[in-house]
DNA sequence: ACCTAGGGTGAATGCGCTTACAAGAGCGCG
DNA sequence: CGCGCTCTTGTAAGCGCATTCACCCTAGGT
């Protein structure tokens, strides 16, 4: 692990000054050809490779995209095994960010936010990169717009407030809870439906209970102003519970338990099952998020399946428009969403291969 | 967007030097009270955020660690839907490799390689971050033991080499799919097995055959020298195709079908049940790696759980022991793997909850 | 043979920060 | 009253590369 060699080592051992190795690596057409293949060969010999962080200093910028995002997972055990199964949102995005990424040259650089020291990682990932996106709450809005004064910053999964300058992607969390609320209603006949939400101030999850109570109140269902439930943290665990605890109301089990996410519909499920009641002959069951988790649980979920991928992919859209200049104004881009209506609200699998079978 | 603001705007702002706002953000403590409440509060104002370049540069480290993958989705229609089923091995190495860095108090930097910019892409990479992982086969040796000379290298899932020097991260493949193969043979007395093997030179995979040979030969199976069938990419396209091959083969269908990959495994299990074959009845079918997918599936697959998540933590815990210079001598880890017998070979899902129910 | 264009190369500067090193200020002590 | 300290802050020298400008050399034109 001795010292790295640098342009200068390249230099002396090519016979060349500094300019010309550089000029070697960002524009070889300018340096004659002889030129470059001995202060190549001489790089090779060396084990040349060329500093990041002096190039990013030099020519201000760094050829790196950014993503911030909160921690799920609970470093708990029983959280652990969890994990193992389910692929999460952030996952998602950052393959779909990655992917595109590369498309465009650029390498991505994420980093988890640890509750309690939000400032150092934002102002660890925005020093080191081009521009980067951030998944909602992560990081205090005021701070990104201060942020977003000198490089591209995308929000995503937020919706634009008033007086933010930043770019948006989000999902139609309205739609979609909407037209999954009255297929329950409508299609099914359902009545007695009970909405699980989540105490937290999230304006994804709230606009998916206004999609809710939207269905509700066209198809003149019950729906009371507010969900049946909300939980503080949006996983199986609290799922399961809150599936016995409807279960158990004195005024009688509902007919649907429309979850906020497909974590808890899924930890529902296994609670449910525990009790003998099937689903959805005894109760219905819904999520939202389209995980590939509840494709393959049984029975299979009915859910809102969130483009995650292409989230991850129009933000990197978004950030490289910017970065070449294309764009002054803010957007906020909407992207749709669809209902996948499978067994556990009574309709079959029909949105691609059952597991195991064809 | 316009030009960020430096120390030095930062610094005159505040009445300091420059070396004085270093200070604060490097070594608060080495700062008078009061001189770091009006250096933080001019950069507050002025919206500044340090240069991770400049930082680096400086101070010839930067804060973040590597992963090199190779891009193993295809951007045909048909992968982008099996993507999206899978969390993909790549998936969970990042997770774990990220979630360690943090807790260590790095970033994460990742790239994929697009066949072809290999060069390109690991310099990327490796000038950009104090050590990196990459996936075997990602980057060609050498190249690799070149860079390691120079920062903290290692390989995840490739066995160590004679010559190179670099850290190594595998799993027991072979003892795995040795004990795999002796469960089939000896407690499930079945005889005729076929491996489905790989095309490409994977060690890894070469490994598990090795065990799939050695267990062979302990019980006085059958087993040729070579596995019954190479295919040239381990996707479930090709599972289905060989499942297929094998059942139409003139010297009868094996008991056993053992894959070198669950992806495989799978495809086998939708081709078996397109021909109205019955797993385990009719014939046993194996995988390996354990992705979620295959608990998942129905029927279960039995199959050698890679710990995966591991990998990556333990990855990043060798990088950070090589940067705090607490080792000199290469090492070669290798994780255990445990053989989680479910449906597909005719054991029960021992090994969790089975989706759905617990 | 002289002049002009370029192509190819080197010298020099600066990117924004870290970090010795030095210097000044306040302090207790003999 | 002067010396040696500790505590703070400033000065200055890079870190490794990109890039501008000037320079040299050769080829082509007249």
């Amino acid at each position: 692990m001795n010292t790295a060699p640098t342009v200068y080592d390249v230099a002396e051992r090519s016979g060349v000054s500094i300019a010309t190795v550089s000029r070697v690596y960002r524009n070889p057409d300018t340096v004659r050809a002889k030129t470059r293949e001995r202060v190549l060969a001489a790089a090779r010999e060396l084990g040349y490779v060329p500093s990041g962080n002096a190039r990013g200093l030099a020519s201000r910028s760094t050829g790196v995209l950014g993503l911030c995002f909160p921690d799920y997972s609970d470093p708990d055990a029983e959280a652990e095994a969890e994990d193992d199964a389910a692929t999460l949102y952030s996952d998602q995005i950052i393959r779909g960010m990655e992917r595109t990424a590369r498309r465009h040259g650029y390498a991505l650089l994420i980093a988890a936010s640890l509750k309690g020291g939000p400032e150092s990682l934002v102002a660890k990932v925005a020093g080191r990169v081009d521009g980067f996106a951030v998944l909602a709450r992560t990081v205090p809005t005021e701070e990104l717009e201060v942020i977003s004064r000198r490089q591209p910053v995308v929000m995503l999964a937020g919706p634009r407030e008033d007086l933010d300058h930043l770019d948006h992607v989000e999902v139609a969390n309205f739609d979609g809870q909407r037209e999954l609320t009255r297929h329950l209603i409508e299609d099914h006949g359902l009545r007695r439906l009970a909405y699980v939400g989540s105490a937290e101030e999230s304006p994804d999850v709230e606009a998916r209970f206004r999609g809710y109570l939207e269905a509700c109140r066209v198809a003149g269902a019950e729906a009371g102003d507010q969900p049946a439930v909300r939980v503080r943290m949006m996983t199986q665990a609290e799922g399961a519970r809150v599936a016995d605890a409807l279960c158990d109301r004195e005024d009688g089990r509902p007919e649907a338990l429309v979850f906020a996410n497909d974590q808890m519909a899924v930890g529902a499920l296994h609670a449910l099952e525990r009790r003998g009641l099937r689903v959805p002959r005894d109760v219905v069951v819904t999520g939202f998020d389209g995980l590939p988790l509840s494709r393959l649980v049984r029975p299979s979920l009915t859910t809102v399946r969130q483009p995650m991928l292409r989230m991850g992919e129009q933000a990197v859209t978004l950030l490289v428009e910017r970065l070449n200049g294309a764009r002054v104004e803010p957007v906020s881009l909407v992207l749709p969403v669809s209902v996948a209506r499978r067994a556990s609200c009574g309709c079959d699998g029909d949105d691609g291969p059952p597991p195991g079978g064809e």
